[in-house]
DNA sequence: TGATGTTTTGTACGATAGTACAAATCCCAT
DNA sequence: ATGGGATTTGTACTATCGTACAAAACATCA
């Protein structure tokens, strides 16, 4: 019944739905779920707040919209540059390949919507963090097989390394790759403004190369510690 | 029936006040710290509404208490782990050192309180992410000295590396650690139940070998990327 | 024991939460 | 222009929130 297509394709007024989502998105990703009212996003976003109740029904429903807006450009936007990644050659090569398809789209916009993918990555970060219900869900059958993709793309670069050494280091990267995003200001505070956290550019090629060490390191699995060998030469 | 620890001094029945801490912490590490109500918080602690109020005030003086109870003992006990570690001979053995001295603190006790610090780091991963401001406070003023000690002291492990980068990594670092605590299952998902996420000797381990690692990548800050060198051997 | 200060209990209050719903408004095909 | 569905508004309801506070219960010492 909510289906009106019948002249001009899509919605007539897709402004105030669309408008909701993206402050909710915004103030979600930067309060935490819980902390944000439904009264709040109305405000933000310029709307009366029935309006949130009619076009999401609850504010679960509101925050499940959020995802579904995102999960599937931003799977499709990985799917695509693994797949290219892993036709890249040389293995050293690939391995960076593949966790830059990985780190890239979390980034950078996942679709084309405003304000870009970095938005929601932290929102993800955050329902994450809260244990939030409907973001797990969501998460487990939706972004595991892109996990595995990825863990597995790893595990061809790097045939020597367990699966679960894999597993953890990735594991790490998303970690990362989160908490990046949610306190970029850090960076710069630590750095004493000699770099910007809050720079994509910078947050992606530092994530990646650290990265791709961590992911190159010796496994770990043996019950005696082999001794690690000198990862970086001493030539300076 | 009971041995009298002390005539007068401090607290004579601290079990309530004691109670109500740990049930806080653990609550506000599981769900938020908007999620969890005082009334929550009593009841767990088998505790009354009141006193919560009585004991704490306000619920943010309840967490700036959690806050205040663990800062201390876990900062000292990394200060105490950094000087061993600063005194490691070998630089790369140093360098495991010193990420061991920031890494194991945090997930082990940092003091003698029952639950370990796991459960607080925990705490202070979720608060970050919700950009809870008694959090913030309280973390850039007492966290940022020892982040700053750590950061010298990898620094002296690798002269070569720009301060930046070790910034960068070492905030990589902490971003794994929280995300470790906040969702373990993910890697006992993710491994297919070949690793236990939850089983804090193993995260420390994966933790630590792959973050040496990431600390030993070479420096990026070049404006041309130097080729990298194969860091793995080619003997598999 | 009885007085005294501390802790716990019970309850209440104002604010705000999520949501429901009727009335008002808007847009487009007719 | 106009009728009718889609949307927006305004408001109200109930539940629960954080907090306050008086009374009860308790522990300690004269």
């Amino acid at each position: 019944m909510v289906r009106k297509p019948t002249s001009k394709e899509t919605a007539r007024k897709p402004n105030m739905r669309e408008a909701i989502l993206a402050a909710a998105e915004e103030l979600f990703a930067t309060n935490g779920f819980n902390a944000v009212s439904v009264r709040d996003i109305a405000q933000a976003a310029g709307a009366n707040p029935g309006s949130v109740t009619y076009h999401f029904k609850t504010k679960d429903g509101l925050l499940l919209e959020i995802y579904r807006r995102h999960c599937g450009p931003m799977n499709l936007r990985r799917s695509e540059l693994l797949a290219a990644a892993r036709r890249v050659r040389d293995l050293q090569d690939r391995l960076e390949a593949v966790v830059r398809a990985y780190v890239v789209p979390a980034f950078t916009s996942g679709s084309d919507l405003a304000g870009g993918g970095a938005r929601f990555t932290r929102l993800r970060a955050v329902m994450s963090a809260e244990g939030n219900e409907v973001a797990r869900k969501i998460i487990a059958q939706t972004f595991d097989d892109t996990s595995h993709a990825f863990i597995d793309a790893i595990h061809e670069s790097l045939p020597h390394i367990p699966r679960t050494d894999i597993v953890w280091r990735s594991h790490f990267l998303l970690g990362a790759l989160y908490y990046s995003l949610v306190t970029p200001d850090r960076v710069s505070r630590l750095s004493r403004g000699e770099a910007d956290g809050g720079d994509a550019a910078s947050a992606i090629e530092q994530l990646v190369q650290a990265t791709v060490a961590s992911f190159q390191a010796p496994p770990l699995d043996h019950a005696a510690p082999a001794r690690r060998r000198p990862v970086v030469s001493s030539k300076a």
